[in-house]
DNA sequence: CGCGCGCTCGGG
DNA sequence: CCGAGCGCGCGA
């Protein structure tokens, strides 16, 4: 038998087919090791067959494997392929995507347990010896358990009869369950009839996707978990996909209540072992529903019945590396491959997908109630234009201070929102107009008065304050741009007696920093939270009933063609924190643009106005999805080696270009608006296409085009241009 | 990716 | 004439 082999070397060289020579229980999908020029490396069995053409001095061996079973399933193979050859990425990467960093790193220790029984042979027991006694009742009854378990209840005992030979000890390899114990309560809510319509809809459509379009609090989960419940019921597995964000452990404890050990959980907070436990129960087809971030759709799973994605608008769900797959088109993948649905949801849509389920590609299915038919919370939009001609220059309008006394009079809770970390946006020298910046970036730096020293938000470097001017030595240095450290400064001043949180990123480090923060809040150790976007995501806190969204256009006014549609989307979020309860909610939106059609549209809750402006425009200007916007980004810590690979994609790009001008809107070279990121230089090549087969070209030339030191690579509708 | 081969260039 | 440095191609 002979083994195609893919090594595990992520790198266009070696992307290749190697034959090797194999015994019968080499299967495809396995990894096993072989010899590989002078040194030996994993590989990646692709198939397996009866003749090879490699010549038989050539020929090698496969030297064992590395599991006695396939890592890869027959699914994954075909569909590695499928992402290769889109994304132009050697294959080995790919298949990393698909296995558990734990299981290539090897670091991930299996873990055992000293399993106890009683013997089968006759014994007897000193009569005083209660300990004992009790002991053996208790493995009567259960059976077998584990020897710490047994030690702690029964101490010394254990060992005592351990030595005697009547309880007998046998390690056992099991599987870490990081939420065991914490089962939870069973609730199976019923579904309100339109959540039932909205699922039969989903179940019976001929179309793969659905698109589940339902304001915040209209009880989507409930019916995703309900589709869950039934592919379970079916014998069937499920993918169930979030923001990484949301994986909060409420959230989690809800799905164990829900599911119990069926449910597997990928994110970011479980330890190795405890990832590769997960990834295992599922492999092993123990666990059956996969609940992760992006990466869980990769979950080695068979025989797939249903597979959502909440939140599907979420900027989380496409990679940032290599390959920078979207999670979209994996899931739709694996749906047609496994013949089931794929259920999209969110209250704020992409418009891509908007468009598609309007057009007739995707079920659009509306909840447009609330469960118990609550009202939105009224959004109140200030104009702060006219707080600045009236003296007001602080963040806070008149409006929304009267707000806020209000409601912490009432003894409730508010969040406030603002899109910037720190204390000041950037620091400047008034007498000469010199601003501090980032030695590895191009990127001014920010105050943060915690710290009382500058970062740079791009690579985390940390500065000095200076105590005058770097460049004249002036002392009048001025804090330019309000961030939330500012905000909770000056709350401290306005309402000295109020509790306030902050929630950036600065304050939620270690791995349960969001969960530590939003649990004082929920709990009430505090009446207000300051924060930013990682406010807006999916937590309910009854007790809130004013939001604050303090400077609206700052997402507005971002280089980007989605920024309006990013700022729709998290108005339409943070609006949906207030009001949960009983008492009506409010927003105040601070804004210097109080005209502008995207507030107006997030004020009313109106998505289909939104959409409908928002995509007339797309279409006139010709922007996604009625083009693609492709990024071919080159960087390199070198200039003049960077711009030298620049100059060569370039020049053959330009080609394309010239050959093909029909299918560009847009053709430029030029630097990036950020010209240096972590000592790294960024060149551009900046296409608008209308669609078409050059896209393929534009890859090949990048894929085949090597320079050492730099970095190509090519960017689809990129979300953010910096 | 890691390595050895061979070509080239510079110093002695 | 010899050693260091680098570009190239190979690996089954």
């Amino acid at each position: 038998m002979f083994a195609e082999v893919i090594v595990d070397i992520a790198h266009s060289d070696v992307d290749k087919i190697f034959d090797y020579a194999c015994g019968e229980e080499i299967v495809p999908g396995m990894r096993v090791t072989v010899p590989f020029g002078r040194s030996v490396v994993t590989g990646f069995v692709m198939r397996v067959k009866e003749n090879t053409e490699v010549p038989p001095d050539k020929l090698r061996e496969v030297l064992r494997t590395d599991e006695d079973f396939p890592a890869l399933t027959a699914e994954t193979l075909r569909l590695a392929e499928t992402i290769t050859a889109r994304y132009r990425v050697p294959m080995a990467l790919t298949l990393r995507l698909f296995l558990p960093a734990e299981m290539r790193t090897g670091k991930v220790a299996k873990r055992y347990r000293n399993i106890c029984t009683l013997t089968k042979e006759p014994f007897t027991l000193a009569e005083r010896a209660k300990a004992q006694h009790a002991l053996v009742a208790y493995l009567k009854e259960v059976g077998e358990a584990d020897s710490a378990h047994l030690r702690e209840r029964f101490g010394a005992a254990l060992k005592t009869l351990q030595e005697k030979g009547i309880i007998l000890m046998q390690k056992r390899r099991v599987l870490r369950d990081p939420y065991r114990g914490e089962e939870g309560e069973k609730v199976e809510r019923k579904l309100t009839p339109l959540q039932q319509s909205a699922f039969e809809r989903i179940k019976t459509t001929e179309k793969t996707v659905s698109l589940l379009h339902g304001v915040t609090g209209s009880g989507k989960t409930e019916i995703y978990l309900s589709l869950i419940a039934d592919t379970l019921k079916a014998g069937k597995t499920a993918i169930f996909l979030v923001p990484e964000i949301s994986l909060t452990p409420q959230m989690l404890m809800q799905l164990r209540a829900r599911f119990g050990s069926f449910a597997a959980i990928l994110h970011s907070g479980l330890s190795a072992g405890e990832r590769f436990d997960e990834w295992m129960r599922l492999r092993e087809g123990s666990a059956r529903i996969a609940i992760g971030a992006r990466s869980a759709v990769f979950a080695p799973i068979e025989n797939i019945g249903i597979i959502v994605i909440d939140e599907e608008h979420d900027g989380s769900y496409i990679s940032e590396n290599s390959p920078r797959y979207t999670t979209f088109d994996i899931a739709l993948l694996r749906a047609r491959h496994n013949g089931c649905k794929l259920v999209l949801g969110s209250a704020t849509p992409s418009i891509e997908t908007y468009r598609r389920a309007t057009g007739g590609e995707f079920e659009l299915i509306k909840l447009s109630e609330r469960i118990n038919a609550r009202p939105m919370p009224e959004v109140r939009i200030v104009d702060m234009r006219r707080e600045v001609r009236r003296g007001n220059v602080s963040a806070f309008s008149l409006t929304l201070r009267e707000k806020l006394s209000e409601c912490l009079e009432k003894g409730n809770q508010a969040i406030l929102f603002l899109n910037r970390r720190g204390f000041s946006q950037m620091v400047i020298c008034r007498d000469c107009g010199y601003t501090a910046k980032c030695e590895n970036c191009d990127i001014s730096l920010t105050y943060h008065s915690d710290e009382d020293c500058f970062k740079c938000h791009y690579c985390g470097a940390r500065y000095r304050m200076p105590p005058a001017c770097p460049a004249c030595g002036g002392k009048h240095l001025g804090y330019m741009g309000t961030g939330t450290q500012r905000v909770v400064s000056d709350l401290k001043k306005l309402y000295p007696r109020a509790r306030i949180l902050r929630m950036d990123v600065d304050t939620t480090s270690g791995k349960e920093g969001h969960y530590r923060i939003l649990k004082q809040f929920s709990s009430r150790e505090a009446d207000i939270l300051v924060g930013t976007q990682m406010v807006a995501k999916g937590h309910d806190f009854p007790q809130v009933t004013l939001v604050g969204i303090l400077d609206a256009d700052m997402s507005l006014h971002f280089a980007d063609y989605r920024s309006g549609e990013r700022t729709f989307q998290l108005v339409t979020q943070v609006a949906g924190r207030s009001g949960r309860a009983q008492e009506p909610g409010e927003v105040v939106l601070q804004t210097y643009d109080p005209e502008n059609y995207i507030l107006r549209f997030a004020a009313h809750y109106d998505y289909e106005g939104f959409y409908a402006h928002e995509i007339s425009m797309r279409a006139a200007t010709m922007f996604p999805p009625f083009a693609k916007i492709i990024r071919v980004m080159v960087t390199g810590e070198d200039e003049k080696e960077t711009l030298e690979a620049l100059k060569a994609v370039y020049e053959k790009l330009q080609r394309v270009y010239a050959a093909h001008s029909e299918e560009f809107l847009f053709f430029n070279r030029m630097h990036s608006p950020i010209k240096r990121i972590q000592n790294k230089f960024r060149y551009q090549v900046l296409m608008r296409l209308t669609d078409g087969k050059v896209l393929k070209k534009i890859y090949d030339i990048c894929a085949e085009e090597h320079h050492k030191n730099v970095l190509i690579y090519v960017e689809e509708n990129p979300s953010n241009l910096s």
